[in-house]
DNA sequence: TTGACAACATACCCGGTAGTATGTTCATCT
DNA sequence: AGATGAACATACTACCGGGTATGTTGTCAA
């Protein structure tokens, strides 16, 4: 609404607000990450900021606005990862191997968004807030539900072609989500963070999550 | 403390006051499950049993208190499942199949309780709440730690036979409870509960689990 | 220069919530 | 019968946190 105004300028579209919200975005992502929704005050983010809830009340009309805000930008960041995955034209055994990688790739590197992402979604499960609110995460929830289907669709053709093999689609791709996203709960970055590491880690993540999915021999690359 | 001065009477130990209790954390229990801990109000608790706060601090002291209660109460109902198959003398792959079988159960048939303890164990690794009930929080984890050690042991030996191949043991323990618990955010108990269905989820669990640590071939039973 | 507006800070309101203090009832023991 | 205490309900307090209303400051355009 507002930021459509100043389109007029040259170069640096609306560069002040945008790094703004961004700034407080990353405080609200690990307040989240923290502490979880609820138990996180605007004071709390604002405290983090090194500022008051003005400033956060200006660029967000209330705290689930500003959860929402965190919610997208965490699914924007995914989306951006994995949709060149997605497209490449490659065999689909190997894109889904790829695909995994990126996915828990960005969940340790994006790892308080995509705990928020992933507190939304257990939010929208519950039956809680008022029904307002409530359409909001719904929209949220699709907006994670079409990513969720882009592995969907790349597992059911990865077993029409036999590399795979599992019973339920539905909830192969829930277990699948629910080990890919695991270090969301345990991973903790390391003092000497070699990139090579975090590389093993998501490797024995991914073997783990494939060979679940009844994938058979050595995963390419 | 006051549970042992009424050890007295005959039979019936405390019939009231537990029956009371286990009600008490059925209500706070399902309150947790569908809002989580923090947005649970103690009348939120309170109304669901038809009764208003005093009853609950009766028996509870504070709301953490009465969330130990459910976390405590969860862990051992899960003590109480897994502790015979682990006792069993069979070999390592096949009590590891019973296990990871009876655990995922437990996911689903005492999922509130078990909901709960897995907020507590998220809680636990976030740096909130006060020194005091953190201690109180580190106990209820170093229980359910325990609990995790078993599960750990036995991998280790499957491992050691030859019949496991994974490269971290503390992240394929990590990533096998994952998958395991997987159920906590996405079972729903259907109208028409048929135990043969329910058997089928638990089977595609723990296949895809035991897979995912290099369990090769079918699994027994 | 000055008005206008963005980007905040300050001050305040008010509903909800954890926790407490104080009844009330009923069963059991003496 | 009277006392005692468990097992609650009722009434109340204090505080926190979401949201709002109102300043204050710097910037930019005319």
């Amino acid at each position: 609404m507002t930021t459509g105004v100043r389109d007029i300028s040259v170069e640096t579209i609306e560069p002040p607000a945008e790094g703004t919200r961004r700034e407080i975005l990353d405080a609200a992502a690990n307040c989240f990450l923290e502490r979880g929704y609820s138990a996180t005050s605007i004071d709390d983010v604002a405290r983090r900021l090194g500022s008051t809830k003005g400033r956060i009340y200006h660029h967000y009309h209330s705290k689930s606005d500003l959860f929402a805000g965190v919610f997208k930008t965490g699914m924007d960041m995914n989306y951006h990862a994995i949709l060149p995955e997605f497209s490449a034209a490659c065999p689909p055994g190997e894109k889904l191997v790829r695909m995994a990688r990126t996915h828990t790739r960005q969940m340790i590197q994006t790892r308080a968004y995509q705990r928020a992402v992933w507190e939304g979604v257990s939010m929208h499960l519950r039956g809680s807030t008022t029904p307002e609110q409530r359409e909001a995460l719904a929209e949220l929830q699709a907006y994670r539900d079409r990513y969720s289907e882009l592995f969907k669709s790349v597992i059911r053709e990865c077993r029409d072609a036999g590399i795979l093999d599992f019973d339920n689609l539905s909830i192969a791709n829930q277990i699948m989500f629910m080990s890919l996203n695991s270090p969301l709960f345990w991973y903790k970055r390391q003092p000497g963070e070699k990139q090579a590491d975090l590389n093993k880690i998501v490797d024995q993540i991914v073997s783990f999550a494939l060979r679940g999915l009844g994938f058979q021999g050595e995963l390419p690359k």
